[in-house]
DNA sequence: CACTAACAGGACTAAAATAGTCCTCAATAG
DNA sequence: CTATTGAGGACTATTTTAGTCCTGTTAGTG
């Protein structure tokens, strides 16, 4: 359940050793074999992540990629959204109006409550953490005062009639 | 990202409507219409729910499904793990020993503390707010302290080298 | 003791999402 | 102007998810 994709898993590992303060820029070619993965597979979610801002790159000779911002300042979150792009717990956070049901539908809308929550969880989890380098505890929004508070989305779609 | 499954969404709203408080059973025609949901694919549902212990079911004549304990005691991690099994946010926490990577990577440990951060959140919502009918405040364990704990997971798997 | 209504189990198919590869173009340093 | 490195995107393969269907079992009813 609640699985994070494998690209979104290579992303943090890429991630984790760009944050490693090399002197340089370091290449995809590099960074492949550092993690072991295939030097497509790795360019491939570089571009993404670059796409996403969370990287920077330089082409030519002396060209590669550096973290465009703090290891601290980069969050599970935003790694998600690179790499998965922004959807949500259920379909219809991300396709609203899609679902036939949504007048009958009582369940969505707390679902999209705890997406909200977990999401918010996500944000306070810094890439330093990932990559091992801090433990500092940080706050993290409760699911508790959402699921209390009023709906503020709809329900998801589902399948044909 | 971090979506639930349909399956799982459906299952959510069969369950509410189990457990809106009707006299006797229902069966699964009569939840399929409820929900309208195609009749094979409730079925199905409620087969994974009634495997997983979640309902009771009868068979014959004036059979039909039943919650299995009040809606209040069900949590949004059962009913995940009844239709989506017991996965974890990245591959290695079910299948640990897959990755050959493990003494090298450093990332997995955190996801693996983020996850179980999550799934402890997903126990504290129940049935009863699912389905709309209870708003009660809830305590959720703190992403922060977890992450602050020692590492109690390993790498998980990916790509062949 | 049939007969019918309902669930159980599982095989199978279809559809969609994910993962991975490859090709062509663009920029940069020497 | 050439070698190196990234950008963009098309394409294929694989895996997962969703949905259907068939065959068997249980439990009431006349």
């Amino acid at each position: 359940m609640l699985r994070i994709s494998k690209l979104t898993d290579y992303a943090t590992l890429i991630l984790a050793h760009l944050s490693d303060a090399r002197p340089g820029r370091q290449t995809a070619a590099e960074l492949a074999a550092a993690t072991r993965l295939g030097l497509a597979t790795v360019s491939k979610v570089l571009k993404e992540l670059q796409r996403a801002h969370l990287v920077e790159s330089t082409r030519g000779v002396y060209g590669g990629y550096v973290l465009a911002r703090p290891a601290a300042s980069i969050s599970a979150a935003d790694i998600i959204d690179a790499v998965e792009g922004p959807v949500g717990l259920t379909e219809c956070s991300t396709h609203p109006g899609a679902c036939g049901l949504e007048g009958n539908c009582r369940v969505g809308r707390t679902w999209q409550r705890v997406n909200v929550a977990i999401r918010g969880a996500l944000r306070e989890v810094t890439l330093l953490q990932l990559a091992g380098s801090d433990t500092t505890p940080i706050a993290v929004p409760d699911v508790a005062a959402s699921l209390s508070a009023r709906p503020l989305w709809r329900a998801r779609s589902r399948e044909a009639s």
